[in-house]
RNA sequence: GGCGACGUGGCGGAAUGGCUUACGCAGCGGCCUGCAAAGCCGUUUAUCCGGGUUCGAUUCCCGGCGUCGCCUCCA
């Protein structure tokens, strides 16, 4: 049974399922404005590698993850470069797509667009200034969070604590709202603007409003978990559960959260900063495990730091995982029973990959030592856990084994040239083969060649 | 100012009231090799500072220093 950290209520519990065996998870997806950063990937590996987990146990995974499509980020950039919002949504999305398609990430169970739920919206804001839990103002409609008991849970702070604080910042529609925390829940469109009608005037959705609908909707009321980034506790989170609390309605029974990714200084990657790295280009440059590799070995609750030492050496500590699962033939062992309970405790704790994966590495060096000492069954069952661990990390296994036939016969070649002591014509189609990007293993039972 | 997190070896990053202080990368030694490389086996180095609790703290408490995040639309 895994447990989690949940943000509601500061500890570690299990996640409890309203259907045994079957959990239903929201995941705050992007704004499709602009290219995906490390701190999307991020989110999206470690939520992926929840799900992988958890469908690896036997659990049914229903995964909804919206896209956001209408929202003032985009409608500024439509603006600035002179064209169709649509254009700039439909190609985020599908850049988003390519690349957590190469990140390894499976597309969710549901993909809701923001756009689709507008009408379901514009109810769910109706019952709420009818029930006088929100209310209109020049500009739009704002939820009055006074009329939210708990407001702050999330965020685990105080009202009047969290006013006390930003105050350089300037605040939305600060002039006629009730109260400063109240957010807009629809905005009244400006001329040339997307818009939608509504009750209140022609204008489109505040960004809280759709994950609210769109999860009671897709997952029903009481759904098992929220999950995002820690920067969306609040407002993001803290505002959904607030509607919905309004309204009356169960919402998420845990809250989880994954810790930043931060630049060399330590600071969070964001976009206000300036130092976002693209996701694409690290997918690009590097093997495009890498990243998962990476954040399996860091908590998913810690900040990460991504820079070229880390991801250097996890792609090293990939290409061992590669050649040791290409090294000892596990065809048709079944897999070590007390390596892989080992394994489920540790990830069912909080999803402990980093216990997990130094799991994994033991029993690498496990099997090797049984290799060794000729012990080819109790190797070939400590192989097969490895292969199963990888795949509930969702980790795929390249096929190192799997050379050009032309690399295959110039490595038979180098075995005659080395049994005739010509080592000047073995070095040289050592060579050729290197040179070829192949790695060279001279081993007792001849040269084997993989890819590098 | 409020709330929260954190400061571990050459680097990344876990864990823990005492037992050999994980794991990855790098380094070092050995095996293997014609020589290498790769691979395998083994292995060195650490708990920010000052108090306190305790038989014993890196772990718990207090203080300090430092870092980071959130405090109204950033995963």
């Amino acid at each position: 049974m895994l447990s989690l950290y949940d943000t509601a209520t500061q500890g570690i519990r299990p996640l409890a399922m309203r259907r045994p065996g079957h959990l239903s998870v929201y995941l705050c997806g992007p704004t499709v404005y602009g290219p995906p950063h490390l701190g999307h990937g991020r989110a999206t590996l470690v939520y992926d590698i929840l799900r992988r987990y958890l469908t690896w146990t036997g659990v049914q995974v229903r995964l909804v993850s919206n896209i956001t499509d209408i929202d003032d980020k985009i409608i500024d950039r439509a603006n600035r470069e002179d064209r169709p919002w649509q254009e700039i949504t439909h190609k985020c999305e599908d850049i988003w797509f390519r690349a957590m398609s190469a990140l390894g990430v499976e597309r969710p169970t549901d993909v809701p667009h923001a756009t689709e739920y507008v009408a379901s919206m514009v109810d769910m804001i109706a019952t709420l200034v009818a029930s006088d839990r929100a209310y209109t103002t020049s500009d739009g409609v704002y939820l009055s969070v006074t009329s939210v008991d708990d407001y702050g849970l999330l965020a685990h702070q105080k009202l009047e604590d969290m006013l006390a604080g930003g105050g350089e910042r300037e605040v939305l529609g600060a002039g006629e709202k009730r109260h400063p925390a109240d957010f807009a829940l629809w905005k009244l469109s400006k001329p040339g603007e997307p818009s939608w009608p509504s009750p209140w005037g022609d204008g489109r959705p505040g960004w809280h409003s759709e994950c609210v609908v769109m999860s009671l909707e897709l997952l029903g009321e009481g759904f098992d978990l929220h999950c995002g980034g820690a920067d969306l506790r609040f407002p993001h989170h803290e505002n959904e559960r607030a509607q919905a609390v309004a309204l009356g309605k169960q919402f998420a029974a845990h809250w989880m959260h994954n810790g930043f990714v931060v630049d060399a200084e330590g600071e969070k990657m964001s976009k206000s900063l300036g130092n976002v790295a693209n996701l694409l280009d690290l997918v690009e440059k590097y093997d495009p495990r890498a990243y998962r590799m990476l954040l399996l070995q860091t908590h998913y609750r810690s900040p990460v730091r991504v820079g070229q030492d880390n991801i250097d050496a996890a792609v090293k500590a990939l290409s061992g995982i590669d050649a040791f699962v290409a090294r000892i033939d596990a065809a048709g062992a079944v897999a070590d029973v007390a390596c892989l309970d080992a394994f489920r405790a540790a990830m069912d704790n909080d999803l402990d990959t980093p216990a997990a994966t130094a799991l994994m590495f033991d029993t690498m060096r496990r099997a090797n030592a049984a290799a060794d000492a000729g012990d080819v069954a109790g190797a070939a069952s400590l192989v097969a856990a490895v292969r199963e661990m990888c795949a509930a990390f969702g980790l795929s296994i390249n096929d190192v084994g799997d050379v050009d036939p032309v690399m295959v016969a110039k490595a038979t070649e180098l075995d005659a040239a080395r049994a005739a002591k010509d080592f000047a014509r073995a070095d040289a189609l050592r060579g050729e083969i290197q040179a070829a990007g192949f790695v060279v293993e001279t081993t007792k039972d001849g040269t084997r060649v993989r890819r590098g």
